[in-house]
DNA sequence: GTTCGGTGAGAATGATCATTCTCACCGACC
DNA sequence: GGTCGGTGAGAATGATCATTCTCACCGAAC
C-alpha cells in the first residue's frame, strides 16, 4: 500500500526513527540507551551507527523529524475540528486537548528534551528553537496575537504534564475567547 | 545576622542545598554529579551521605527547598512591583518578566526536573504537582482567573527558555490583560 | 596518657553506557 | 567452486558515576 522503499537503508532509518521517537518521547532521551534503539528498530548495531554516527545525530534526526510530523498532525487536527463546526481559535486548543488526554501524552518532546541539559548540544537548541517559532507562525492562521496563544498552548501543555491532568487546557481556553477575535474570521 | 545554626550537622545541610540549588538548577539533576555537589558545598562525601542517603533524597530535599524559596521570592517581587504602582495582574509579569532577563535564568526548574524522566521517583513528581498548584493558589489574590494567569505565566516561562528571548512574556501581559479584571481589586 | 566514637580524604566497587572491534557468514561476481 | 565486500551478533573497551569502604586522625572522657 505504502510506496516500496528505495533502499533497504532507507527503511532501516526509517524503523530507526520511529524507534527513536517511541522510546525517547515516553522515557527521555537520556534514559533511552542506544541498545534500546537497537532492539526496538530491529537493526544491527552497526547500522545503526552507520546511519548515525552519534548518539547525538541520532538525537538531533528525530527532533527534526518529529518538528514535521508533529506540526502536521497539529494542522491537520485543527482543520478537522473547524471542519466539525469549531472556532478557529477554539479548534486549536481542541486539538491539543485531545493530545493532552492522550494516555501517551508526556509532555512536549521538545521542551522534555531542551531540560536535559547534559547532553544538549547547539543543534539541538536551535532545532528546539526553531519549532517553537514555527508554531507560532502556524497559529497566524488561526488567532489575531499568535504568540499570545502560543504561550497559552505551551503553558497548558506544561502544566497538563506537571499536574497530570488535561485540565489546564481548559484554563487556556477560557483565556484564548477572551483574546481579541481574528479580523476576517469567519 | 542571622540566627547561629543551631549544629554544625544543620550548617552543611544548609550548604549541601545551597550547592545542590546552584548545580542542579544550571546544569540539571543527571548532568551533576554527587561529588561535584560536595566540591561545591565543601563538605566531605560520608557526611553529605549522612545528610541525604541517595541522590533522590537530595534532589526531593532541593525540590522541596526551591518551592518555598520560590514561591516567597515571587510573593515578594509581586509585591514590591505593586508598591511601585503596578496594577496586580501586570505585577505578577512583571515579577517573572525581571526574573526571565536575567543571565542565570534557566526555566523553571520544576519542569526542568520533571522532564529528566530518568531516575525520578514517584515522590519528585508528587513535590513538582504541589508547587504548580500552589503557584496557581498564590495568583487567587492577584487575578480573577488563576488558573488561566498561571498558564500564561508558565507558557511564557518555557517558551522563554526554548527561544532563547524574554519576549514570551509581553504576549503573556498581553493576554493577561484581555482577562476579566479581579473584581473588587483596587 | 590512653581509648574511642566520629570524621575527612579519597580509594575501591559495581553498574551502566556509548562506541568500537572481532569473527563468522552470505550473496554477488569471477 | 572460490573470493570478497559488506553484514549481523554480540563481545570488548573505556568512561563515568553512585555508593561503600579503609585508614589515619582528632578531640573528649577517663
Amino acid at each position: 500500500m505504502s510506496p516500496a522503499p528505495a533502499h533497504p537503508l532507507e527503511e532501516a532509518r526509517i524503523r530507526v526513527l520511529a524507534a527513536a521517537d517511541d522510546r525517547f518521547y515516553e522515557c527521555g532521551v537520556a534514559a533511552v540507551t542506544v541498545a534500546e534503539i537497537r532492539d526496538t528498530a530491529g537493526v544491527s548495531l552497526r547500522r545503526l551507527y552507520g546511519l548515525f554516527p552519534t548518539k547525538a545525530d541520532l538525537v538531533a534526526a528525530w527532533l527534526r523529524d518529529r518538528h514535521t510530523t508533529w506540526l502536521a498532525w497539529f494542522a491537520n487536527a485543527v482543520g478537522e475540528h473547524i471542519r466539525a463546526g469549531s472556532h478557529p481559535t477554539d479548534a486549536v486548543f481542541d486539538a491539543v486537548g485531545d493530545w493532552l488526554a492522550s494516555t501517551d501524552f508526556r509532555g512536549c518532546a521538545f521542551l522534555n528534551t531542551l531540560a536535559e541539559t547534559a547532553s544538549l548540544t547547539e543543534e539541538h537548541r536551535a532545532i528546539i528553537a526553531a519549532h517553537k517559532g514555527a508554531l507560532a507562525d502556524t497559529l497566524t492562521d488561526f488567532a489575531a496575537d499568535p504568540d499570545a496563544v502560543a504561550v497559552l498552548l505551551d503553558g497548558a501543555i506544561v502544566r497538563s504534564a506537571a499536574l497530570r491532568s488535561p485540565e489546564p487546557i481548559e484554563a487556556a481556553l477560557r483565556a484564548a475567547r477572551q483574546l481579541a477575535p481574528l479580523t476576517g474570521a469567519p
